[in-house]
DNA sequence: AAGGAGGGTTTTTTT
DNA sequence: AACCCTCCTT
């Protein structure tokens, strides 16, 4: 985040070496290097936040008020005052805003490698428990993360298996339901309890099944993350007393995203000391799809009687129109906590701008950014385009890549998405963890080697039916002809070559990048792709992928003390998507940023354009039929997403939308957004 | 078993 | 318009 706030930006003064004269005189007695960060630089109500160091603690801020700062503040606080910093627990709601935090603490504490807090998102604080804890479950102590494509093959696996078809239940709907039981804590032999339809029961027996294929296969799902932890607390009070006892202190950030999982672990982590800040904003609560629950932050005194609340509503990023905006457009929700953000600097009156389609919206948007960044030399990295949906951002690249204004898309699920990539993934998978059945289908033929899908179906009934591996079945397979002797034959030396990489992979001191390329070699990984792809350049670019992957998997082997291909695969699962993988960060440091409003949470950019502000896509056509149906407040959840979009902006805010749009190959008359009449009223008149 | 043609379907947001 | 699935030919 580029900190040229006017107030004391993060790291405005140098900052003093390790045992310096100002550390002695600050914290005489103490072995520990006190923070660099002066309370000075916080405003009252952030100070009096970040000095609260003793029970719950509820802060209530605004968009741009200086959370995250007060987060850092009061973890050097609690150092200061002589607890330990290892025994401090920050959650972040991403992987990228627990690296910059870490990062952030680093300079203040004058990187002590020894003792440094705990920084992490949910998912991987309960990787890190589950890795030590998870035998008491039954689950192996080796298991992987499936991720949102395996899940689907799994879910897709699950109502084959009991004769459920795309019409009656679809993967994807089987998936949305389990996710929605998991995040209550419903496990499977109760959903049934919780259906209330036809539908429901299918989901509940595709539940069921869905999950044994999980277990038998060594997998959890991002949910089970945290049903899985929530589980070992209630059920093994010693797991829970050593966790317990890990962290003296905990704060959550984004706490207005917390879902029941999420808050039941955390109850249960800090219920010995109640030491727990939690710091967010009901009015950028966008995540109640996935399970997020407002109301956790709007009854946290409830939860915690006696916590404090301090409220922080000092505006320090955004310019006055456009707090102006912000404010209009949210007091247009209810059931939020009251408050007024106040903005402290003057700039433009933010544009809102017509255009005839989305195509002539793209082009006039990086018309504008490219004179800026040619013309003005605005540093691209000062200008992020954010916009509802995945599908918007393309017509945004390809201007930006014709007018050669470097950009990233930040998020979309590009790189991991390419099959290649869930290629190589799902052989690394099964690699680390042979009980893998998903990842196994996906590779036993690919690239292809004479293992066709009806000898596997027939192969894999037996398995099932006999309950054993799949290699077990082969020789019953071909006394039954269910398979010829060249698959079996094929099937057989398919199983050598991987009992061989599996050793190889296993064996500590040989390189997993050197073990992953002689892998893709012996497989002929680049043959396949030769056939697969015609042209030149597709089959450059297509290679040039696998390449990436080494290079992923080498890096983190220089990275980390003891490499290990578990290990690997938790963190690629867990970063989302781009991060590990050609995350480059020199030219993303100097790049045009495009992101969805889901991803643009926490960020703030000096220029914002705010696209495709329209009727059906936001708010999503989506939330406008629930609305109707069953859920009266999903407008309002897309009436934050707006307000978070509208509060990235630092200096200059351009909304836009296009009055005719591309849908499945017809050209449709749209709507402005009702939000645009919204946020230029005041409620009421 | 593999590859290609044609037909039907699709769109919210992500750790 | 793009993708996936199914069916058909080799």
């Amino acid at each position: 985040m580029s900190s040229s706030t006017p107030y004391s930006p993060f790291l405005s003064t140098p900052v003093p070496k390790f045992g310096g004269p100002a550390a002695a005189a600050v914290n005489p007695g103490s072995s520990l290097r006190p923070p660099s960060a002066s309370l000075n630089d916080l405003n009252a109500p952030q100070r009096d936040a970040a000095i609260t160091l003793d029970g719950p603690l509820l802060v209530l801020a605004g968009a741009g008020t200086g959370k995250t700062r007060v987060i850092t503040y009061r973890m050097a606080e609690l150092i200061r005052n002589g607890v330990e910093p290892s025994k401090i627990l920050s959650v972040t709601f991403t992987n990228k805003a627990a690296k910059e935090m870490a990062e952030r603490m680093s300079h203040m504490l004058g990187r002590r490698p020894n003792s440094r807090p705990m920084i992490s998102t949910f998912h991987s604080l309960c990787v890190r428990i589950l890795r030590d804890e998870i035998e008491a479950l039954g689950y192996p102590p080796r298991f992987v993360i499936y991720d949102r494509g395996d899940q689907e093959s799994a879910a897709r696996k699950a109502l084959r298996d009991i004769k459920v078809t795309d019409a009656a239940l679809k993967p994807a709907d089987l998936l949305s339901q389990i996710s929605r039981w998991k995040m209550v804590g419903v496990l499977p032999e109760l959903a049934t309890e919780y259906a209330d339809d036809d539908r429901g029961y299918l989901a509940a027996s595709g539940y069921r099944r869905y999950q044994q294929s999980l277990r038998a296969s060594g997998a959890v799902d991002f949910d089970d993350l945290l049903l899985l932890t929530a589980q070992l607390f209630e059920q093994f009070p010693d797991v829970l007393a050593r966790q317990q006892a890990r962290f003296e202190q905990v704060q959550i950030d984004e706490y207005q995203d917390t879902n029941e999982m999420q808050f039941q672990i955390v109850a249960a982590l800090v219920k010995p000391h109640r030491n727990i800040c939690v710091v967010g904003d009901d009015d950028q609560s966008i995540y109640g799809w996935r399970g997020a629950e407002v109301k956790h932050i709007l009854n946290f005194q409830q939860h915690f009687p006696g916590a404090k609340i301090v409220r922080l509503q000092d505006n320090y990023r955004c310019t006055t129109e456009i707090i102006r905006l912000a404010n209009q457009l949210v007091k247009h929700n209810h059931g939020r906590h009251d408050k007024t953000l106040v903005a402290h600097k003057d700039g433009p009156t933010p544009a809102i701008k017509p255009f005839p389609d989305e195509q002539t919206e793209a082009e006039g948007v990086v018309r504008e950014i490219n004179y800026l960044v040619k013309e003005l030399n605005v540093p691209p990295q000062d200008i992020a385009i954010l916009f509802r949906t995945n599908e918007q951002p393309r017509l945004f690249e390809t201007e930006l890549r014709r007018v050669r204004v470097p950009y990233v898309l930040v998020g979309g699920q590009s790189f991991f998405d390419r099959k290649e990539v869930r290629d190589i993934m799902a052989y690394l998978k099964f690699l680390s963890n042979p009980r893998d059945e998903v990842s196994l289908l996906r590779i036993i033929n690919t690239p292809t080697r004479g293992i066709g899908d009806a000898s596997v179906e027939r192969l894999l009934n037996r398995a099932v039916k006999m309950g054993r591996k799949i290699w077990d079945v082969i020789p019953d397979a071909l006394a039954g002809k269910e398979i010829t002797q060249k698959t079996a034959r094929s099937i057989e030396l398919f199983r050598e070559q991987m009992g061989e990489f599996q050793r190889r992979f296993d064996t500590p001191g040989i390189s997993l990048s050197e073990t992953l390329q002689k892998l893709l070699h012996d497989i002929d990984y680049e043959g396949e792709i030769q056939k697969q792809y015609n042209s030149a350049d597709q089959q450059l670019a297509r290679s040039g992928v696998l390449d990436e992957c080494i290079t992923a998997l080498r890096e983190y082997e220089q990275r980390s003390p003891k490499p290990d291909l578990a290990e690997f695969l938790d963190q690629t699962s867990l970063s989302g998507n781009n991060r590990e993988f050609g995350d480059d960060d020199s030219f993303e440091q100097s790049a045009v940023k495009l992101m969805t409003l889901h991803s643009a949470k926490g960020l703030e950019f000096p220029r914002v354009y705010l696209v495709g502000l329209e009727e059906g896509l936001l708010p999503h056509k989506r939330s406008i039929t629930d609305e109707l149906e069953n859920n009266p407040s999903a407008i309002e959840e897309e009436r934050r997403l707006a307000y978070v979009g509208i509060t990235r902006a630092k200096d200059v805010l351009t909304i836009s939308y296009a009055q005719t749009r591309m849908k499945w190959g017809k050209r449709y008359k749209t709507k402005p957004s009702r939000f645009l009449t919204e946020m230029q009223r005041v409620v009421g008149e």
